[in-house]
DNA sequence: TTGAAAGCGATACCAC
DNA sequence: GTGGTATCGCTTTCAA
């Protein structure tokens, strides 16, 4: 068994709460009994047993991080800078990989209420108002729909903006004839399609240029790898001779796709089609032609929903309940001016 | 304040240890009072408190995930697997990275003995036999060094036999003069530089190739981004005119650096100079000409390391110390046969 | 089949 | 300055 703070106690001949106090910089001792109690704990190894403390303070020092899955680069980024902020804060993580699975997500949930988490950081959820699991217990959602009423704190790009600027961007650089590759799921976790689709019209009008329904705008299921499904799509739009000489894909991974697939058809880039992706991640960063991208500022993401929860957390108010993030667009070779 | 077995016991109208009891299904209690309790459990919404039931028990049902950073691929997939696999053993997962610190690693074990985790999967440590800072917590850990003499277990790959049949692949794709990069920091985290050097000697041994020392073997510092000091050293290499055909990197970063440094200087691949990474990350998978590479089976790695360290957790006797597990050469353009 | 009571390790209030 | 004691919510032994 590891030692307790009564076995401080006895050993220093004072009483248990002495110790606790002292261990904590609490309450006013002799720098004596203070310096012999900090001694014997070093000595004899003490450490805190939380699982006492929380149960006594009602409060666990932890937070829970729910993703759909770390392998994917834009959360992994935000899990380990949203874990180190806490860190420095007296925090540890759980991490939960709910996979898009609603299931799963209210098992996660319902294991982070039994632990007693002081906080959550939402990067997942697909529950939202459903029912309220947890209780009082703070959220903050990034890049998702936020859980609850109770939870409304959203940290967010604007998609609306994001696509009117890359669709934009490839305007500028020439192109005349723009169609926009999304996915479904899109709009299921985020509700930003219309944003994405309107963001896209705008920017057409804008500048005069033509908009097709349907055959401007294409959704694809999300259901196997995206980047086949939008090779597929573009081969076909090839084959079928659809005229066109941009593409703006919601994810770098369907802009890979695309480009995989103007590639095999020996189609010029950027000469003939123009090409963006959204991410800024390896999927367009390490491509030839690399592939143009938006950089959405993950860093930023997290570090401002880290500091909302930990206000959450310690009862403080905040300003706002949606916070935009900037984003940049990262010009790259697939949308150089030919 | 949330509801307790106290709140459900006096609504019964029996004893809180019979709500225990009933509702972890111990103990022989009639049909009636089970519903009963049962009943009043779900219209109450009670939820076990943890921090109280880990103080009686001993037990917290939460483990520690100890890695550098899970903004990394092979990392991230590793947690994902493990967190995976504890949550369907009834287990929450703490993500620590270390960022390759030995502060911020004592910091974290600290964390996690305070936590009173029930176990811990390290893919971080560089602390090893210094102290023995988790007093019995099991650990094991993966690809790197195991932590202290009462922790040796190790699932990891075998570096000698994947460097031995890298460099066997580019002789039998042709290569005559193969040199090798690696990485110092390689010798510290995972103490393997040993069996990569021999590895690649043998190899070369085994087909009557030479070996010059020290021309043939260089060892990058790893302070900078790998890939830009792997790239400057290629191109420094050509610079000066030093003949080789073949490059095995010992990282795909470092591969990918090297594929940059040969396509600036126009250096035909395959055909002029063959190359293979390790990791069959998407830094091989992505470039054109794509990477052959290493596929070291992050899966079976963590699915391994979780078995063995839930039997730990049980009391359970492991049969091995140490598991290798196998891996798979991934053959890309880059050693097509010319 | 059920209840009473002790105890896990810490905190905090109140008394001296 | 320091000690005594109740308490957090749950499990578990023993007795009834």
């Amino acid at each position: 068994m590891a030692v307790s703070i009564y076995d401080i106690a006895k050993i220093a001949g004072v009483s248990a709460g002495t110790v606790s106090k002292i261990l904590n910089n609490k309450g006013k001792y002799s720098q004596e009994t203070i310096d012999n109690i900090k001694k014997i704990a070093e000595e004899q190894g003490y450490v805190v047993n939380q699982t006492a403390k929380s149960l006594r303070t009602a409060k666990t020092n932890t937070i829970g991080i729910l993703v759909p899955n770390v392998s994917n680069d834009f959360f992994s980024t935000i899990c380990m800078d949203v874990q180190d902020f806490f860190h420095e804060h007296g925090y540890t993580s759980y991490l939960c990989n709910t996979h898009d699975d609603l299931n799963l997500e209210k098992e996660y949930l319902h294991d982070l209420v039994q632990k007693k988490v002081d906080g959550v950081i939402n990067v997942a959820g697909i529950l939202s108002q459903q029912e309220n699991m947890l209780g009082n217990i703070p959220v903050v959602s990034i890049d998702r729909e936020p859980f609850d009423e109770q939870n409304p704190t959203l940290i967010t790009n604007d998609y609306y903006k994001i696509v009117y600027d890359v669709s934009e961007h490839l305007i500028k650089q020439g192109c005349k004839k723009i169609i926009l590759i999304t996915l479904e799921s899109f709009n299921v976790y985020r509700t930003s399609e219309n944003g994405i689709l309107t963001g896209f019209q705008d920017a057409l009008k804008a500048h005069d240029l033509p908009y097709f329904e349907p055959t401007s705008i294409f959704r694809l299921p999300g259901q196997d790898k995206s980047y086949i499904e939008s090779e597929i799509l573009i081969s076909e739009l090839i084959n079928n001779k659809l005229e066109f000489d941009g593409i703006v894909a919601t994810g770098d991974r369907l802009a890979l796709g695309a480009l995989t697939a103007l590639k095999r058809n020996n189609i010029d880039i950027p000469g003939k089609v123009k090409l963006a992706g959204m991410d800024n991640s390896l999927y367009s960063q390490l491509p030839t032609p690399s592939i143009t991208s938006v950089a959405r500022n993950t860093t930023q993401l997290a570090k401002i929903a880290s500091e909302c929860l930990l206000k959450l957390i310690n009862k403080e108010a905040l300003d706002d309940t949606k916070i935009i993030v900037e984003h940049n667009i990262i010009e790259r070779d697939t949308t150089r001016k030919s």
